[in-house]
DNA sequence: TTAGGGTTAG
């Protein structure tokens, strides 16, 4: 860095400014900007202009906002430069103020304002900014500007209004990697998974280009799909095209190999990182947890020495501790976060210890913790002990809870399926009944089970009594050949899990439809003996499909790998890595 | 001098 003499030119304090900015250097910055002041030395608007970049990219909006707050004449590029700070570090109600005052005196903003301002429309009330902004930057003409575009397309699809930003983005005179990225992007963020895959695809042949973040957001798509073919394929397409492997890349790598099954390649890319972030050891917690590798969590979780947990590395842990029945070890973690302060513990992790509680049966003292916690209990955290509740046939606490899922999200069948299969544990077929009568009086709705595995190249779709798949009738048939094999073996179908009102021949009947055991029977059609089957849910996989599974595993000698909604299930011989607990 | 897309959880 240069030494301050007594006077320093316009050039000189250029060039300062610009050092200061390239290192992130803030007190050597504050320095320039004090000689300035000592000196008395009157810095031109392109110089003050500087100066608040300066602030703003060394990270002090506070400074930079102050720089902005005295100078005289305000130029368009200091008002978009501070916008952009506030916008970059989440202050998006700060950055919508300002564009306001900066409308209010009747300075017209630019194609880079567009750009910036539109990031900070998220968030609850975003959208409704956003739309304003939207109609002022057609107005302007800036709307298909390729920046202000892919902003608006951007904050459209984030608001989950994705076909507005598929019209935006097909309405683009120019398209490039960014605002192709984004579309791909928007729709994966929404678990449109198939749609993002099926865009990329197009894209990707219609030539557009391809980067780092394109292909971290394609993996996102393809960790839902548990597409483990593609994502082997997109991995090769990036080492072959020589694509950086920044670490937000191989944070997908790590997340895509463990949802789609491999753990044990997400860690080989762990191990390979020469950085990390808090990102790359969460992705590593969850693939872990998912599997049901509660050891491996809480051994990794330990070693984070150099590394700050976060909020998710919680939850991850937290969550991974309860998938395999650590409870000590994830209640002393609960404590050690309550005790440290350096995360504060929020409702999610409430409902961990709720799940941990409940898994072990301790059903009390999860009922009580509920009560004592200091949020008020969602759905969710209710919902997770009444699912213990039926694991440990507790029936009392069950209906207690039942009524309060009852009070607060009446529509949802999960609730209703679970109470049933308590009564009918229990043998009260009679209050079994009046389950079903009450689903009736109540318009319960249920997202469509789906179940598909990736085979060939080709994902294969299930929905739950599939009447158009090609291949229905010898599917159909696999089933039926299964369903008599694993009777012999013991296997009686639950038929508390059907609430529909018919009698039990048809209720078998609706079970057999059920799309997992559609996709184990098309998955044992096609391939080779040895090999595991795997499967993915798009909800919880129903009591009596984990039981179907269990007993094919046992009876035909094969493994099956069923991902729901929460965790995978490794189900070996006759039993579950999930211990019956989901 | 100022600008857009990204990875983990839910």
């Amino acid at each position: 860095m240069a030494v301050l003499g007594p006077e320093v030119c316009f050039h000189g304090y250029d060039s300062l400014i610009t050092q200061c900015m390239g290192l992130g250097a803030l007190r050597e910055g504050q320095r320039v900007h004090a000689h300035m002041i000592k000196t008395h030395y009157h810095p031109n608007v392109y110089l003050e202009t500087r100066l608040l970049i300066m602030y703003v990219k060394c990270g002090s909006l506070r400074d930079a906002r102050m720089v902005l707050d005295v100078m005289p004449r305000r130029s368009i590029v200091s008002w978009t430069a501070m916008i952009s700070g506030y916008s970059q570090s989440g202050l998006h109600f700060e950055g919508l103020d300002l564009f306001l005052q900066m409308l209010k005196i009747g300075m017209k903003p630019n194609e880079y304002t567009f750009a910036t301002v539109l990031t900070s429309c998220t968030g609850p009330f975003g959208l409704e900014n956003g739309i304003q902004i939207h109609s002022l930057a057609l107005k302007s003409n800036f709307d298909t500007h390729i920046f202000v575009g892919s902003s608006l397309l951007d904050m459209y699809a984030k608001s989950g209004k994705i076909h507005e930003a598929h019209r935006i983005f097909d309405m683009l005179p120019e398209r490039d990697v960014v605002s192709g990225t984004a579309i791909i992007s928007g729709y994966a963020q929404l678990g449109l998974d198939e749609e993002a895959l099926d865009l990329f695809r197009k894209l990707f042949n219609d030539g557009m280009e391809c980067n780092y973040v394109t292909f971290a957001s394609l993996l996102t798509a393809l960790s839902g799909l548990a597409a483990l073919n593609y994502g082997r394929q997109v991995h090769g397409l990036v080492v072959r095209r020589e694509v950086p492997f920044y670490v937000v890349l191989q944070n997908s790598l790590i997340d895509m190999y463990s949802k789609c099954g491999n753990v044990a390649y997400s860690r080989r890319i762990f191990d390979s990182m020469p950085e990390r972030t808090t990102i790359s050891w969460n992705a590593m917690l969850v693939g872990y947890g998912k599997h049901g590798l509660g050891h491996e969590v809480v051994k990794l979780f330990k070693s984070m020495n150099m590394v700050k947990p976060d909020g998710v590395t919680y939850m991850a842990v937290l969550t991974g501790c309860s998938h395999s029945g650590l409870v000590d070890e994830g209640l002393d973690i609960f404590e050690s976060m309550l005790d440290e302060k350096s995360v504060k513990p929020d409702i999610e992790h409430y409902g961990c210890v709720v799940d941990l509680l409940g898994r072990a049966g301790r059903i009390e003292k999860a009922f009580n913790f509920i009560l004592d916690m200091p949020f008020e209990p969602t759905p969710a955290i209710w919902g997770s002990l009444l699912s213990a509740c039926r694991l440990h046939a507790n029936v009392h606490i069950g209906e207690f809870v039942f009524q309060r899922l009852l009070d607060l999200e009446p529509e949802n069948a999960g609730s209703y399926v679970i109470l049933s299969n308590i009564y009918a544990n229990a043998g009260r077929w009679e209050d079994v009944l009046k389950v079903r009568q009450l689903m009736k009086e109540k318009t319960v709705t249920k997202e469509p089970g789906r179940s598909w595995i990736d085979l060939d190249k080709t994902v294969h779709t299930f929905h739950s009594g599939d009447r158009t798949h090609p291949q229905k009738e010898e599917i159909n048939a696999k089933v039926m050949e299964l369903f008599v094999k694993i009777k012999e073996a013991g296997y009686v179908p639950d038929l508390s899990c059907v609430l529909h009102d018919v009698d039990d021949e048809q209720k078998e009947r609706i079970l057999l439809g059920h799309s997992e055991k559609l996709a184990i029977a098309f998955g044992m059609m096609h391939t080779s003996y040895n090999g595991t089957i795997r499967i993915v849910k798009n909800l919880r996989i129903c009591v009596d499909c984990h039981n179907f599974a269990k007993f094919v595993s046992k009876v035909c000698g094969r493994e099956l790998s069923l991902r729901d909604k929460n965790r995978f299930h490794l189900v070996v011989g006759g039993s579950c890595s999930c211990g019956d607990y989901w």
